[in-house]
RNA sequence: GCCCGGAUGGGGUAGUGGUUAUCCUCUGGGACUGUGGAUCCCAGGAGCCGGGUUCGAAUCCCGGUCCGGGCCCCA
């Protein structure tokens, strides 16, 4: 009997990893270059930790399970939550600001789609203990950077859950919830419904409608200041550091998110080509940390859909030099010594296990794309040589075993 | 959770109730024990699962599973 996949998840073959392993690289390399260093938390936690706060969105859609002792768990639908409780547990004695990446699985027990696994990875940041807005703006800074430098065609989005949350006060914390999600739906008609069933106000909900409407540059910011009383400051100055640094967006002050714990400003990048799950980033500033017993400690950061951001960017693993060393019938020992020897140049070697004749070594060495082939057999181990062949241009040397090495690494180099 | 469409060797497919399930590709071996991509030969490998209809099911019906797409939601 054939064992299936689990529904939602994925196998990953050689040429997609080296694809997904070279776009990795450069998301990390990215965000070390602006001195956030790479932690890990479990890949299951107390269920707890996610309903807390996180919203209902999430924990709907979680893989629950009890422990041999009873214990509620949950596979980690995202890494907010996690690294917050990380912090709280280890770091809060660490000097802040506190600069954390994480590139790691997660689990949803959701209905699969394009762009959309039950176990999916993210790649995102965390800066903790900051509220400024310069700490708001190097994470958006940074987002924008590593989908740039991907070469992606994306859309950034600005917008600031406190200005609906301060015109919502007045209803409580859970109808605010409620409502911001229905706005993170995009469902204005059961937003609608629900005000009216709740009884809010005619002129409160009008302005609630007014201001999930508002879209585009700055003149955002002075409509919005019409309708509500409300400090812009905060949001005026990361406008103008991120026109500053060249970062494009535009202000949508509709964007809820999905997560309960956002507080102030947050961000979503779109990019096409991945149908109804376009969004391949999406962060906030946020206040976690004392809701999970420790200091209060604002926080800002990003999760980036890994798999999507693969999914639409074409980048390219490099290749690495290899070389296929080919061994006539009772000179396996010589292949296996030699093809040592230049693996301890750092190079990549193959050596014949199948007790292949010559001409089949030589045909796999083709089809596994090898840029040389050794070859060893009693002519070479008798003068102490090896035969070098170009596979591509067809070129045939015969050469010391230092030569041949040194033509190896010049290949590397070049 | 809802809607639509699928599922035949590893991959791509033909086959609308009746021999041994088609073809391509692939994998292994050989022709060919000192030279790759070509050619030829041989071999390997399949109707998602369970139930039903029928003398007989890959084919028709039902349920499940999985896949793709959409809604919803999100990364």
């Amino acid at each position: 009997m054939k064992i299936e996949r689990p529904r939602g998840t994925r196998d990953f073959l050689p040429g997609e990893m080296e694809k997904r392993r070279e776009v990795e690289s450069r998301m990390r390399k990215i965000a070390e270059s602006f001195g956030y260093r790479e932690i890990a938390t479990p890949t299951f936690e107390h269920l707890e930790l996610f309903t807390l706060k996180s919203g209902e969105g999430i924990v709907d859609e979680m893989y629950v399970f009890a422990d041999k002792s009873g214990r509620e768990l949950a596979l980690r639908p995202e890494l907010t939550a996690p690294v917050m409780r990380m912090f709280v547990n280890e770091c809060s004695v660490m000097p802040r600001p506190l600069r954390f990446y994480y590139f790691a699985n997660c689990f949803r027990y959701e209905r699969p789609q394009k762009g959309r696994y039950r176990e999916f990875w993210q790649f995102g940041v965390e800066l903790i203990g900051s509220d400024s807005y310069l700490a708001d703006a190097e994470v958006i800074n940074l987002a924008y950077q590593i989908l740039e430098n991907l070469g992606l065609e994306f859309e950034l989005q600005v917008g600031h859950v406190g200005i609906l949350r301060s015109l919502l006060s007045p209803l409580g914390n859970d109808k605010a919830s409620k409502i911001m999600r229905l706005v993170d739906k995009g469902d204005e008609e059961g937003l609608l419904d629900y005000m009216d069933d709740i009884g809010v106000g005619q002129d409160l909900k009008e302005k609630v409608l007014s201001i999930i409407d508002l879209k585009g540059d700055e003149g955002v910011i002075d409509e919005a200041k019409e309708l509500i009383s409300f400090d812009f400051t905060h949001l005026e100055n990361l406008s103008g550091i991120l026109h500053e640094l060249g970062v494009e967006f535009e202000f949508n002050l509709g964007i809820a998110r999905g997560l309960d714990y956002y507080t102030g400003v947050v961000f979503e990048c779109y990019a096409e080509g991945l149908g109804a799950q376009k969004q391949v980033c999406g962060g906030g500033s946020y206040e976690l940390s004392s809701l999970f017993g420790g200091p209060k400690a604002p926080s800002t950061g990003f999760a980036i859909g890994f798999d999507r951001v693969c999914e639409v960017c074409n980048v390219k693993a490099k290749k690495d030099v290899t070389i296929a060393v080919i061994s006539l019938r009772g000179f396996e020992s010589h292949a296996f010594r030699i093809a040592n020897r230049i693996r301890e140049k750092g190079l990549r070697v193959v050596v014949d296990v199948m007790g292949r004749s010559l001409k089949k070594q030589m045909s796999f060495a083709s089809e596994i794309g090898a840029d040389y082939a050794v070859i060893i057999g009693p002519d070479e181990i008798e003068k102490g040589v090896v035969t070098v062949k170009n596979m591509e241009t067809q070129e045939q040397k015969t050469l010391s075993e230092e030569e041949a090495i040194t033509t190896f690494l010049s290949r590397t180099k070049g």
